[in-house]
DNA sequence: TCGCGTGGGTTGGAAAAACAAACCCTCGCC
DNA sequence: GGCGAGGGTTTGTTTTTCCAACCCACGCGA
């Protein structure tokens, strides 16, 4: 996925380049959720076993994932998530609660996640200066470098 | 992007069925900040005017945009974001707070979004429940459907 | 020792998508 | 009457994806 032609200078254009390809964040997916052997990966996302091996030697060149051997003789690698990676998982859960809102009936959720505070998750993005929730109504956008366009109202 | 063959149930594999190809995100971005014309979203996403064309319509098809004609005479169309369209943006933001924070220098931001309590935003995805911010650590997945495998720790 | 299964990939060829450039149509304006 | 803008579609080429088959090293059981 090209980040080369992106006129935008933006690090949401620069994140997609890195997991914007099929696949790249079901892998982080997995890999949170502990699951960290090719195979499990092949049969839980569904890739091709090519594009797979192609998708995780991108994200260990990218730092999100390590690869290490479990074992010798047969040499047999596991896939970790790096801090880069686990710092993914947040932006992946706000994700699957969009799509739990939108996409789903909203009880036939496939996956709850429980947080430590012993609540089911729900996750909100915040503003970390006032702790309220985001809203696109509340954001003015700032851009620091030229060729840009930002205009009025934005809703349909 | 197929959810086709996806064996897993998941709300990301379906969100990512929707938003996951190429440059839809970006027509996200660009919808949010107020650019609604095709040329412009031509311009600042780069993307090639057919894959650009045939983004929009799965979009509005989704029904995370809107086309509707800002004139007739000739008729010209704008996209605008519908509610849940808008509801992907603080998920945007925290993408885009992830590739600031791992892609980059992290002072040469391309972008700074205001928030509206008069702060910089740094968007932080938390527990609805508790407010505390979402950790890799603090999760646990429960999956409700069958076929699944979750494992054990997940740090490199 | 022979064959079988498992884990972790690589290879080859066909089908689908992306890409670039050119084209089209309707109008407003000079 | 010609030019340019806006919003796309068409055409042909280049990449990716996909699928199935293959490969290799080993452990195991008969």
């Amino acid at each position: 996925m090209a980040a080369t032609k992106d006129p935008r200078p933006c690090s949401i254009a620069d994140a997609l380049a890195v997991v914007g390809e099929k696949y790249s964040l079901l892998v982080l997916r997995e890999v949170c959720l502990g699951n960290s052997r090719f195979d499990q990966l092949v049969r839980n996302i569904g890739a091709p076993r090519d594009v797979l091996a192609t998708r995780l030697r991108r994200l260990v060149d990218a730092g999100l994932l390590t690869k290490r051997a479990y074992q010798d003789r047969p040499q047999r690698f596991e896939y970790r998530a790096t801090q880069a990676g686990l710092d993914l998982e947040p932006v992946l859960m706000s994700l699957m609660a969009w799509g739990d809102r939108h996409l789903r009936g909203d009880d036939d959720r496939p996956m709850v996640i429980e947080h430590s505070c012993g609540n089911e998750l729900l996750p909100v993005v915040t503003c970390a200066a006032c702790g309220a929730e985001v809203r696109h109504e509340d954001l003015t956008a700032h851009p620091q470098a030229p060729g840009w366009t930002v205009k009025g109202p934005t809703a349909a």
